[in-house]
RNA sequence: GGGCGCUUAGCUCAGUUGGUUCAGAGCACCUCGUUUACACCGAGGGGGUCGGGGGUUCGAAUCCCUCAGCGCCCACCA
């Protein structure tokens, strides 16, 4: 490290404008080669965060940015305060998005998926992993995520993915997963399943078909709606109310589908409403949740009409091998030819889409396996009714709440290969002839008890080729990411599990925390959290959700070399209320870079003043460092609770005020030695030292400058850095300095405004003159902040003088005689004012039922706004002598 | 269809149990300013009948009802 003395004369030739770039590599380094983010097991309280892992192959977005500024925060402030900081890093396979990816990319090579098979698209996935994986790790370091990155983990890490296994064979064991015949949502263009959560309804206008079906064995028609026609290859039957009365005649005939002309029954269902549609239901028991359940109560036929990609298969005649929505219009026009389509109407109704691929999701009938969530749901939802795990802000709670209580089976298996292949091996040819296990060797040993067939061998067991949802992973991840899963007693999970925080949006409650929590307690009897911090989600200026799509996402690197990491953290921060979508605004990063800079030039004043040894300490800097001092621990008060709060933007403007306004405009200006005199030692280093103090609180803000100042201030010793100082202690408020700089600061706006007013110049030296004596001011305070050199008390209100009042005190500035017009109709204006005040106020005061109902602190704070507004009313007049 | 939330200064938002400090903050805006840290600055200033209407109360931005607009989440209804 280079001398105090070096440093000094580096910064005087350093212009006035803060260039973080310099800066940020530095530090970074400098934290990183000290092993300052890097947390062990030890004596100290741990405070542990988990990332939530972004996709490995992803970029870093403006969520990104907010969420893991809000973390590191967080995490230094904790490290600030005594706590052993944890920040586990990592990334997540994302299971369909990367493999959506990686499928385009082979495609774009002539590549198809299908046919290299499953081991070499894998490597290929590996390699676009190994390409593109951990670049926003990298980025998050600009921003200067104090992570742990000696922990950095990958979801499909050799141990995380044993700890899924693992975690797949207990619940299965335990009866809690089970293979199941099901209605799932069918992605066709990932080809694969979809959880409930997964799916996005979307608005779409749509039609209404209505269709007729002759009646079998007479001229009779039925009229069914539907919006999607191309289904009726797969329908086996007509469906109506049991007593509706318009289609009583039906009652136990069959109807015929049109176009294939199969002769199906004409069932009754008081599920069938009589309202909606036609009141006759085609029933489609592969593609409808709802006909299948029909289908199963009245034992119809199952025709899956699609194939995998949603085109028509062999039941859709010569429709086979077209898209469904292509088949839409055709059925359609065909139905027309043949004048069984009665009429179209316009409707609106909810589409299901693909999360991931947009694609219209498909209800289809498949096997698949699923988590049961029931008994899972439930001490997760006790953990946030009673606050064990508290929701930030609260009003998510009663979202969890309805969900919890209304969860279904967690379909768990997708139909990729970019993931953890499930753990269950079938040994027969029936799917019941299945063991989970593990390992491949633990398999065969089941395989052998429960078949009673000890020759089996490896070659006769057939691993599912399915994979499990990435967030069967994630849901693992507090624990897994300490190897609490394979080693549930290990120093590391004991002593970091639960954790503190999880900051994250709220689009993946479901997805992911939810799931977390419920994790936590099956598996740990304890929540994996304490609080979690839904952040709101980054909008451009029109409201606009950022998306690629729309362009509207800014560059998360180019803006921070634009205004600097701290620059955009304090712009994120700063309008970042929890839960709130945040309009994101580059101005507000420009503000950011405009506070470093300011702080920047701060430190340019302070060490610019050349201290004298000789000289004492100048009274009027020693009261205005008595001042600051209250003032800060006033201020770190409101500082503390905010983040107790977690009102993290809150906290940072308080920061702010405090050193722009209470700090810079005030403090510095009241000690700033004359020109060309130096300044005492003791003053000198009092004002380093609340410097420094400003610096601590500011420091998980803007991490970069502040580190930066911290050793330009002082030559430190490695372990005296400060992201590992103390955050400044409590201390006993001053509030009776704290009053009497209130009202001064006041007097000093008055005398400015007077002046500016008045139009006189700072150079001409200014008389004040009051009638009460001014026994609350900080004087030198205000002789030197408003260059005022004559204090007088006078026996009465003077001629010729400007007049104004802070609190009860009223005071006067002498001026020339054409400026008096001026100040007689201000006068006149307030005394109008005050009177029809005065006047409310009686009448309020005169109130009888005022005066008996409200508390007496109330009525009497009314009396005294009464009294006052008579004394100011006496005293105007007297001044405009018109009594 | 069900549920939740929002509407306060030009913009983004604070306003905790109705009553000193309740109409606020930051930015933007206007005026003035070459006082030797900073014009990425300083000093001063203007600006809102708290979405509309009604009610409870001595008293409502704050509680209740209602209307309008916006947003989010959930839901198997043709």
């Amino acid at each position: 490290m280079p001398t105090f003395a070096h440093i000094k004369l580096l910064y005087m030739s350093i212009p006035s404008k803060f260039t973080p770039i310099n800066v940020e590599q530095k530090w970074y380094d400098y934290w990183t080669e000290n092993k300052y983010f890097h947390s062990t097991p030890d004596a100290r309280k741990p405070y542990t965060i988990v990332i939530p892992p972004p996709n490995v192959t992803g970029v870093l977005h403006m969520g990104h940015l907010m969420n893991n500024t809000l973390q590191d925060v967080l995490i230094r402030r904790a490290r600030m305060r005594g706590y052993n900081a944890c920040w586990v890093p990592g990334t997540d396979h994302a299971s369909i998005a990367t493999e959506a990816k990686v499928v385009n990319k082979l495609k774009d090579q002539g590549i198809d998926k299908a046919a290299i098979g499953r081991e070499a698209f894998l490597e290929h996935a590996w390699e676009w992993t190994h390409e593109h994986g951990g670049i926003i790790l990298e980025q998050l370091k600009k921003l200067g995520c104090s992570c742990d990155w000696e922990r950095t983990k990958f979801t499909l890490d050799p141990d995380m993915s044993a700890s899924v296994l693992k975690t797949f064979v207990d619940l299965y064991e335990k009866g809690m997963i089970y293979r199941g015949f099901r209605m799932v949502h069918w992605d066709p263009e990932a080809l694969t399943t979809l959880s409930d959560e997964e799916v996005i309804y979307e608005e779409r206008q749509g039609n209404l078909y209505h269709i007729a079906y002759a009646v079998e064995g007479s001229d009779e028609k039925v009229v069914v709606a539907t919006t999607r026609p191309e289904t009726l290859f797969g329908d086996t039957a007509v469906a109506i109310h049991p007593e509706d009365e318009r289609y009583l005649a039906l009652h136990g005939k069959k109807a015929i589908v049109p176009i294939v002309n199969r002769v199906v029954p004409i069932i009754t269902d008081d599920y069938v409403s009589t309202e909606l549609g036609t009141g006759c239901l085609k029933v489609t028991p592969a593609h409808d949740e709802n006909d299948k359940m029909l289908g199963e109560k009245h034992k119809l036929d199952i025709i899956d009409v699609f194939n995998a990609n949603a085109t028509l298969n062999h039941q859709g005649l010569h429709h086979e091998g077209k898209d469904r929505f292509a088949v839409r219009k055709a059925v359609v026009k065909e139905l027309e030819a043949a004048g069984f389509l009665v009429k179209v109407t316009p409707h609106m109704h909810k589409v299901g889409t693909s999360e991931r691929t947009k694609a219209v999701v498909e209800p289809r009938l498949s096997d698949q396996w699923f988590l049961k969530m029931e008994s899972l749901a439930k001490p997760a939802i006790d953990a946030v009714e009673n606050g064990d795990v508290q929701l930030v802000p609260k009003k998510f709670i009663n979202t969890y709440r309805h969900w919890m209580n209304n969860i279904r089976d967690w379909n768990i298996s997708r139909q990729l290969w970019w993931g953890h292949q499930i753990p269950a091996y079938y040994y027969g040819q029936s799917k019941e002839e299945v063991v989970v296990a593990a390992t491949k060797d633990e398999a065969l040993e089941k395989a052998k008890m429960k078949s009673n067939n000890p020759n089996l061998t490896l070659d006769d067991l057939t691993q599912d080729p399915d994979v499990l949802d990435t967030w069967f992973s994630s849901w693992l991840w507090p624990i897994s990411v300490f190897n609490g899963v394979l080693e549930p007693d290990n120093e590391e999970i004991s002593y970091y599990y639960p954790t503190q925080e999880l900051v994250t949006g709220p689009d993946i409650l479901f997805f992911w925390v939810a799931r977390m929590i419920m994790s936590g307690y099956e598996l740990r009897d304890e929540k994996p959290f304490s609080h979690v911090y839904l952040t709101g989600l980054v909008r451009d200026g029109q409201g606009r959700k950022m998306s690629k799509q729309l362009g509207n996402s800014p560059d998360a690197i180019k803006l921070m070399e634009s205004y600097g990491a701290d620059g955009v953290r304090v712009g994120l921060l700063l309008s970042a209320a929890a839960g709130n979508d945040l309009l994101f605004d580059e101005n507000l990063c420009q503000q950011g870079k405009n506070f470093a800079n300011k702080i920047w030039n701060a430190f340019r004043l302070v060490q610019s003043w050349n201290v004298d040894d000789s000289l004492k300490p100048c009274a009027t800097a020693t009261v205005g460092i008595e001042w600051y001092s209250a003032k800060f621990q006033q201020t770190l008060a409101t500082i503390d609770d905010h983040f107790s709060k977690y009102r993290i933007s809150d906290a940072l403007m308080t920061t702010y005020k405090l050193i722009w306004d209470d700090f810079c405009s005030w403090l510095l200006e009241i000690v700033k030695p004359a020109y060309n005199t130096g300044i005492d030692k003791a003053t000198y280093q009092k004002v380093c030292t609340l410097f420094e103090d400003n610096l601590r609180v500011l420091h998980p803000f803007m991490p970069f400058l502040t580190e930066e100042l911290w050793h330009a201030l002082k030559s430190r010793a490695t372990d005296q850095a400060l992201i590992v100082s103390d955050w400044p202690a409590k201390q006993e408020i001053d509030t009776a300095i704290l009053n009497r700089f209130e009202h001064t600061a006041e007097l000093v706006a008055q005398l400015r405004t007077v002046r500016k007013n008045q139009n006189i110049s700072f150079k001409e030296p200014l008389r004040l003159m009051e009638t009460d004596q001014d026994q609350i001011s900080l004087r030198l305070v205000v002789e030197k902040l408003v260059h005022v050199t004559s204090w007088e008390q006078v026996a009465q209100t003077p001629d010729q003088a400007v007049s104004f009042r802070v609190n009860a005190l009223e005071y006067f500035v002498p001026v020339a005689a054409s400026n008096i017009e001026e100040e007689l109709k201000k006068m006149k204006e307030e005394l109008a004012y005050q009177q029809g005040f005065l006047a409310a106020v009686e009448k309020k005061l005169s109130n009888e039922r005022f005066v008996s109902n409200a508390p007496e602190k109330v009525v009497a704070m009314e009396r005294k706004k009464a009294a006052d507004a008579a004394a100011k009313i006496t005293a105007l007049k007297a001044r405009l002598a018109m009594d």
